[in-house]
DNA sequence: AACCTCTATGTGATTTTATAACATTTAATG
DNA sequence: CATTAAATGTTATAAAATCACATAGAGGTT
């Protein structure tokens, strides 16, 4: 991937199931590494997350871990999603009140989403940290940015041909 | 207010009744130009934002809806919010699921946001549309961006100090 | 004024999203 | 093993948002 596409995975079609795969390992491999536990719920929630490749509300999660044999309380959902945003292995779509798995798990990054407003595609971009004009109005004000969300919202390129014929 | 300060309407201290007085006025300048109604409940919702002056949810502001004699249902409040957000009178912060008063009811911005964990105050900043590199990532997957939006989310300057002492 | 129409408001009920509290189990460590 | 900490399961409840439908007002037309 050359650096000029490499801050958008995006709306592109792609091997789906290696990218499930390489994306566990790749969690799997960090976990270890950090001595987190990816534990079987967690590990499933995650899965879950990186089939779908969209946004899922915390019951739909739930539901499909219900389905796997997990417990089907709110809070089994709402703990493993904790545990996988907390690491950033998912992220948390403010204006969907959804997860997605991390399109990114082995940068270091800010993430920035696009949204379709049509299908409820999610994209995920990065973004150098501290972006332009707000990094600016925030040290003058002095305020300290811990975390940033940013959240377009829009139609995605399938959506908009669509929306043409 | 100079050009280098105007991004920010912050953490600073202000003339608040002026603040309040001023803003309704404009917005309702705005309404009668665009033929758009403040009817009472709208105009005690923006004030009640107004006074307040930091990030309310819409039962908070039911509440205070409610003891100025209007309706005490939620669908009260959500309308009168829904109109308020749809012509930019008042913006919704996703990360709180809360509403602000318009800080720039005057200019025509995509708005962004300091939010201060601590202590929940807002400030406002603006943002020039199509920010960086995230308006670079979509236009190279043909997403367009409707809507942005923009949390940064950290401890404010009076929160910092407080800590400090 | 009488009528029509469209918008806005009021209200009850329900859905969706999220957390609190506490018991139980499992894993890690000495 | 025994102890402790982390993780899971479950009940209950809180918080946020929407649906559906009845009523009331504002504007325009004759």
């Amino acid at each position: 991937m050359s650096q000029s596409e490499a801050t958008s995975v995006g709306f592109d079609q792609h091997d789906h199931s290696a990218c499930v795969t390489d994306a566990i390992a790749s969690v799997e491999a960090k976990c270890c590494a950090k001595g987190l536990r990816l534990t079987p719920v967690r590990r499933k929630a995650l899965e879950v997350l990186l089939q779908e490749h969209r946004a899922l509300g915390a019951y739909a999660v739930l539901d499909l871990l219900r389905e796997a044999g997990f417990g089907s309380q709110p809070p089994v959902a709402y703990r493993a999603l904790d545990f996988l945003t907390k690491h950033g292995f998912a992220h948390r779509i403010e204006r969907l009140n959804a997860f997605v798995a991390c399109a990114h798990p082995d940068e270091n990054h800010s993430p920035a989403f696009m949204i379709c407003r049509l299908c409820d595609a999610v994209a995920e971009a990065q973004l150098p940290l501290a972006e332009g004009s707000l990094g600016a109005a925030a040290q003058a004000s002095g305020f300290e940015i811990e975390r940033l969300v940013v959240e377009a919202e829009g139609v995605c390129p399938a959506c908009a041909e669509q929306a043409n014929s």
